[in-house]
DNA sequence: TGCTGCAGAAAAATCGATTATTCATGGACG
DNA sequence: CGTCCATGAATAATCGATTTTTCTGCAGCA
């Protein structure tokens, strides 16, 4: 069922790929903080690679708005911010609704099956390793609104989740924000969508975001960005 | 007014600015046709300058869509397709709707100038010089959006502003598609924008798109895409 | 004291050459 | 007769070095 194209996490693929993955990896984590001035010499002997990989790898970064380019002075990573944070909200809710309606729409049992299978995924990693958890979870997430046949707009989401994702790390992925929750409420999508009921899923999916949102928002409304932010002031 | 930026199309800025200011014009007016192999040797020559700059703009243009990599075997332009078409339609009016409205929600009287100048602008430059007025025609629709505090999602508009013009590029710029109507179409979106009636206004932008939309939809919904296609079949 | 401008250092950006990969061709073999 | 593999050519990808540009600290000047 596996894909069989070259995976960058390994020596496949070319560097640029290889470059790319873990830099949004460290990124998203939080491993490279906010705002952080991204070296090009440094990442070179981080990375052990050259400076052309780096580079492109960066420039898709950028476009992913995981970085920031100053022309002629070098790259950093995206600030953070609660009005960015709500933006990556608003946008999720408006695009993913869009996209799961029409991959119920969609619906065949193979793509039906491809959602079971991405949930018990999630589910069976659930405790152990949490990057492990993280990849099943936008897997599952993806799953649901992979029968949408616009490209385009899948990429839009993925883009946003991983930014979205990005917030929860900074959090403190500790948090296991009333995990016993998030559990049921996958559960409760996962089963409106096999069901097939397109206003009940868009309605539990957004619904899921907005809670873990307003979670997050209140933490960052209060004393604002928790990590982040090198000690400047 | 006008921003004292670097402005790439002179020699100023980055290389990569230039190099991808350039490739994105040549690849949305069908300079570089659909499909078509981009190889880096043939860019640099064509471009006079190195391999990394043409690159790291090839890999931002990837990210707008415009352009296809195939890793370790090359770039070329982006397909074009009915669904692709469709897509872009699709998302445009999903998002546009959502900045339109969010900019007239934050209505100030300095938006509302910078909106009139934008479609005066473009107005006076109808006529004459088409690239000019294409230039003309973006700001006056970016325009309208400006006023959304949504960075992600000027974006994404841009981004498919692009991939639509595209189209109608393809389709023969030449098509003066009633431009009576479409001057007086936005003519009404100002209004009602500076009338501060989102709804209106929304209405009438949605259906510009909608219009312009089918009408190319017909052109390849008929004999294929126009132009575009190496000569293979 | 506070501003301005000039080294020198640091870093980004770019280039030209090298290495690795893919593609095209033709010949051997089943 | 068609398929498979070897070989060389073409091209992508990467590297290391060079060139620009920006940044930093300090001296000169009002």
């Amino acid at each position: 069922m596996d894909t069989a194209y070259p995976n960058p996490a390994n020596g496949e693929g070319s560097a640029t790929h290889r470059v790319y993955g873990r830099l949004r990896q460290m990124i998203v984590t939080g491993d490279l903080e906010p705002g952080e001035k991204l070296k090009i010499d440094g990442l070179r002997k981080r990375l052990e690679t050259g400076a052309s990989p780096i580079r492109e790898a960066l420039s898709l970064l950028t476009s992913d708005h995981l970085v920031e380019r100053l022309d002629q002075r070098g790259f950093r990573t995206a600030e953070v911010s609660a009005t960015n944070f709500e933006e990556i909200l608003l946008l999720r809710c408006t695009l993913e609704d869009l996209a799961l309606r029409e991959s119920i729409a969609n619906a065949t049992d193979d793509w039906e099956e491809a959602v079971v299978l991405a949930h018990h995924r999630m589910q069976r990693t659930a405790a152990s390793e949490p990057k492990a958890f993280e990849d099943m979870h936008k897997a599952f997430h993806m799953s649901l609104l992979a029968n949408a046949s616009y490209p385009i707009l899948l990429k839009f989401c993925s883009q946003l989740y991983d930014l979205n994702i990005r917030y929860r790390y900074l959090a403190g992925n500790a948090l296991n924000y009333q995990r016993r929750d998030v559990s049921e409420e996958h559960a409760g999508i996962l089963q409106a969508a096999v069901a097939r009921d397109a206003d009940l899923a868009s309605d539990r999916l957004l619904n899921h975001y907005k809670m873990t949102g307003a979670f997050l928002a209140g933490l960052m409304g209060n004393g604002g960005l928790p990590r982040g932010k090198k000690a400047s002031a």
